[in-house]
DNA sequence: GATGAATGAGATTTCATTCAT
DNA sequence: CATGAATGAAATCTCATTCAT
């Protein structure tokens, strides 16, 4: 017997919005591939038409979460001259993403520990590339002496520990709008920075 | 073989201490208890005269690091007055004793969702407890002007996630020592906030 | 290596059977999951394609014997009119069933200590509808004065523990046939009531 | 620690008797030692003190309770002339001793098939030994004329089936008396052998 | 593409038993 | 005589994965 209406392509869609929810909630290593195979309307064994291997899973989750986010950044910063106003740009598109993409966002930040080396390495790397957006844009305002002289590996990290944070309790029913923390966060990265006054 | 001699209270440390080590490193689903047993030298089944289930040693492990985190930073609060100063005690202390205990804030920030209910509600509200420690001093700041009106609780969350998140990086043998990491991120958390200029 | 083919329908029979037998010879507690695989040439795990837990193949088994036991005395006494010929349909149907089911008989009668509460009430009260047959049917013959007013209870526990308690020591190979010891046993029952002489 | 008040032969009874009612209650594969060091208040280890194994348990419970029912069966029947006579008299001690002793007389009968071999051999020999007193007063009563001729084996295991029978449902609480239910089934005996008439 | 049956490895947990103290 | 710590074997059950149909 055959279950109608999941097939082909949206079967694929399925499992990974499935995949997605179900490692959030219970974390990588307490999924069952079971759970997953319920969860869409499969047999455990069908699964295996569309993923190699539950680490495989986990992979293409995390390669396609960043590979996204890279290509969106990306996108937000593109003819940002200025490199304050990069920052800006920057603070805001991780906020907004982060807490639209809570899920995914915490997978790729909580199960790089279930991640097998060699997968592991792609998947950080990707990260580090994201990272490196932040502290790039951080650099150029040092060097246009629109920031001064600071430690901005260490700084790009704390600012990304900071919003990213908010993810971890962001909720969308909650008393706060989307644009009022971001204001608020906003607010903090740059007041946190030492910005020396310009002339007018 | 048997191992001589009546080791009762140095085992339950020893396990305690692996137990923190291995979920570190591989999270509470990926630990095994034959894991866990080879490293304190025991048989998997010996384990059960220390623990009562393997969900037991989580909530033990969990328990008894918020406990002392409260413990402590009550001690460290002691006796200071200024809630200016206060806060700024409550952060070093964060900070200090985050690099110290990466393993027991890390697992007491992503096992949570490991936790049967029961389990769960208690170890939150420990949480809970802490964070208001931090909530409390803001306020203080706040009646007493010396802290423009603020949401004190986005403010406070913030300020945990980013000090907090720097446990997830820390490395002792990194480039900078603990006292500048200290300082640099004091120095953010005060800068973020709006303090009033005070007439000397 | 694999067996191969789709054996799903007689592995479950096979694993009744084997079930039914190992638990009669063994007990209930002292089966092994095991055992009872090695049995049918099966892993162990492969057993929780067919059965939910262990006390859950216990319970199949038991339902499975009292609901057919019920069925079965119902047809052999359909029709039958006259209540003493009933109570001897009814002894003469017990003891051939009994005697060629003693594993199921017996287990049904011993492990019912074995049963979680609920299933254990689920199996009892089937029991009971048994028991039932017998006590009705007394009941009956005294209605119609074909019996000495007497406790029918108490008498259909004695007549079932006495035609029960011959599938103990019953061999298919002992010196009585299963004819023989039949008619034995309805004399003593017989024997044993307050039957009234009757005018011819 | 000692616990204070278990010690010596009053603990070797108390394990005794908690070990009757526990494998009355669950079975002798379901008792575990430490339930049982429980209930006496020992640890588990301090068992060993009084017993070889779980098994010497079991055997010596069992050997303890038939050794006991033959010398008191034989006291009970001492003296007694006539054999129809003794053959009430066996069959009023077998009821009275059973209703009181129902936990013994259980595992009795049904933990036969937990014993090791060797022990199964003694065991059943001792019970055959007290089956042997009521095939014997059968045989009297056949040579003597007080009975037809039956087979007397055949006869004596549905009497002690019928007898034992009733330990399974008698509860001291329940409507009928221990001496009605005696008369009762002494009379379902008799009534049910071929007592020939007597001249007087 | 899907299913159902199977594997084989391994997980947590239980338990009888031992023995130095 | 009792304890507490340990063993080692085994029990039930789970699960990723395979594959003929």
């Amino acid at each position: 017997m055959r279950t109608v209406g999941s097939r082909g392509p949206k079967t694929m869609e399925a499992i990974m919005a499935a995949g997605v929810r179900l490692i959030y909630e219970h974390g990588y290593d307490a999924l069952t591939l079971r759970q997953l195979a319920r969860e869409v309307g499969l047999q455990p064994g069908s699964l295996y038409n569309y993923i190699e291997t539950k680490q495989d899973l986990l992979v293409t989750l995390l390669r396609g979460h960043l590979t996204r986010l890279l290509v969106d950044v990306d996108q937000a910063l593109a003819g940002v001259q200025d490199p304050l106003e990069k920052l800006r740009v920057f603070v805001e598109f991780h906020l907004m993403d982060h807490m639209v993409r809570k899920a995914d966002v915490f997978i790729a930040n909580s199960e790089l520990r279930s991640l097998e080396p060699e997968n592991r390495r792609e998947i950080v790397s990707l990260r580090r590339a994201y990272e490196r957006r932040l502290i790039d844009t951080l650099d150029e305002c040092v060097a246009q002496g629109r920031l001064a002289p600071i430690n901005t590996h260490v700084a790009a990290f704390a600012i990304i520990a900071m919003v990213t944070g908010i993810c971890a309790w962001y909720r969308p029913d909650g008393p706060l709008t989307k644009a009022e923390l971001v204001r608020m966060h906003t607010d903090m990265v740059f007041s946190g920075l030492p910005i020396p006054d310009e002339k007018k």
